[in-house]
DNA sequence: ATTCAAATCATACAAAAGTATGAGCCTATT
DNA sequence: AATAGGCTCATACTTTTGTATGATTTGAAT
């Protein structure tokens, strides 16, 4: 935003010389120098334009925009610093929070359990004791609290 | 935005004061003809780099989105700059959009469903076609990919 | 005028998620 | 030894979610 402020500024100031200068050589004399100006001024309205869209694109790189995996979870490493106090104010049990962990990518419940090597059946009842825990009615509920409290990875 | 337009023109008379104070400077260094095609080339980089940033935003109108912070103060968190490109690249819909938007906040069908005075029915397909649109398999992974590809608030 | 996309809803079915309850096992604490 | 908490699993059931298909309406574009 200081950028396009800056821009804008420097654009007017600009504006303002060239009224000058024009005014200048509008005494004296245009002609040899047209083409050329012509010239220049369409390469590097190119270039602005160029410049201007790749900078305000340049946000989206940060987040990849197509996750080709169609198998699976979304993935995603954003760090977080985890509230651990949060987390034993809320008596979640170390289980339970690599169940959690998981249910927060976007798992659902048998892969959950393909994961952790035990049966959907448990990882149910570790799901449905979460969700007492953090007081939530259903997993999407979960994830979002969950992360609000900084638990798990945002 | 008051504020913004002072700071604008304050920015602009300084510049336009130091340029003005060095323009002799400038003159007896250079001939006529290479700073005009300087000037010209920066004004018009300057333009092009203007409309090429704004040609990029205005896309942001056209998805009257959810402001759905009405009363108390804007939540820094939430506030995402909304990649408006990925929406429509992925063919979503108004209506879908405003679906997608309720789903990211962890409600069910029927609350969507009583939200915006729609039958059940009419989410489901809704959602269905979202999950299809986004490439996922269920509520949770397109909340949390709808979140990475920055098409609804954080 | 016709075509098309968007939005709505319904029905029916399939799959996943969630709840309730009980039970067995292990480990650490009392 | 007894107790408690954590982890596991099962069965049974309800609710929610998701899919498939088809129909209707409306507004906008061709």
């Amino acid at each position: 935003m200081k950028k396009i402020l800056l821009i804008y500024g420097l654009f007017l100031g600009i504006v303002g010389i060239v009224l000058k200068t024009t005014e200048y050589w509008f005494w004296v004399k245009l002609n040899a120098f047209d083409l050329y100006g012509i010239l220049i001024a369409l390469i590097f309205l190119g270039a602005g334009l160029w410049l201007g869209i790749r900078f305000n694109q340049k946000n989206k790189e940060k987040y990849p925009l197509n996750d080709q995996n169609t198998e699976g979870p979304p993935k995603k490493e954003n760090v977080v610093t985890i509230d651990v106090k949060a987390l034993e104010n809320l008596g979640i049990s170390k289980r339970e929070y690599e169940v959690l962990a998981l249910l927060g990518t976007g798992m659902s419940n048998q892969e959950i359990a393909d994961a952790l090597f035990i049966s959907q059946n448990t990882v149910k009842t570790h799901t449905s004791r979460l969700f007492e825990k953090l007081d939530v009615k259903n997993r999407t509920q979960a994830i979002l609290k969950s992360k609000e409290l900084r638990i798990i990875s945002a």
